[in-house]
DNA sequence: GCCAACGTTGGC
DNA sequence: GCCAACGTTGGC
């Protein structure tokens, strides 16, 4: 199963908003196309990380799918879609955006290379060394 | 607060 | 269909 990597500015919308929201929840907002295309390759049950933009710069969290891509409901174009997820569990450590770009083997990681896109793939390798970094 | 990178828009 | 102008994102 792939895995993924969703960016939110705490602000708007935080892991711990995610965490004790308790049940699944559109991760609607997103006017990207390519971030919304990789929703659309997202199954049932994948897992991804809860990253944490602008001022943490952390991974905080593991969340996972539960509804296919979907229409957004906060859209006014159903081009717009966008999956629903629930909060799995926190990261012991959270791991931030400094010890990423210091860990030699996460530079390809898009979240160094396409900072700005909000819904990124992860490779097997990158998802099971942050998960060993975030003390899972 | 600044600025680089990127995506989108719109004129031609 | 190209490309300049603009707006937004996000790291620093």
């Amino acid at each position: 199963m792939a895995h993924w990597l969703f960016k939110s500015e705490p602000a708007t919308w935080s892991w711990h908003q995610q965490l004790s929201k308790g049940v699944p929840e559109e991760w609607h907002g997103v006017r990207n196309y390519a971030a919304r295309n990789n929703m659309r390759l997202m199954q049932l049950g994948e897992e991804g990380f809860f990253y944490h933009s602008v001022q943490e710069k952390q991974i905080m969290g593991i969340v996972r799918v539960v509804a296919l891509a979907h229409p957004d409901s906060t859209a006014d174009n159903p081009t717009w879609e966008c999956v629903d997820i629930e909060a799995v569990c926190p990261l012991p450590r959270p791991v931030t955006l400094v010890a990423i770009k210091r860990e030699e083997r996460l530079r390809d990681m898009v979240l160094i290379n396409n900072s700005r896109l909000s819904v990124q793939p992860v490779t097997d390798g990158q998802w099971a060394l942050i998960c060993e970094m975030g003390g899972l």
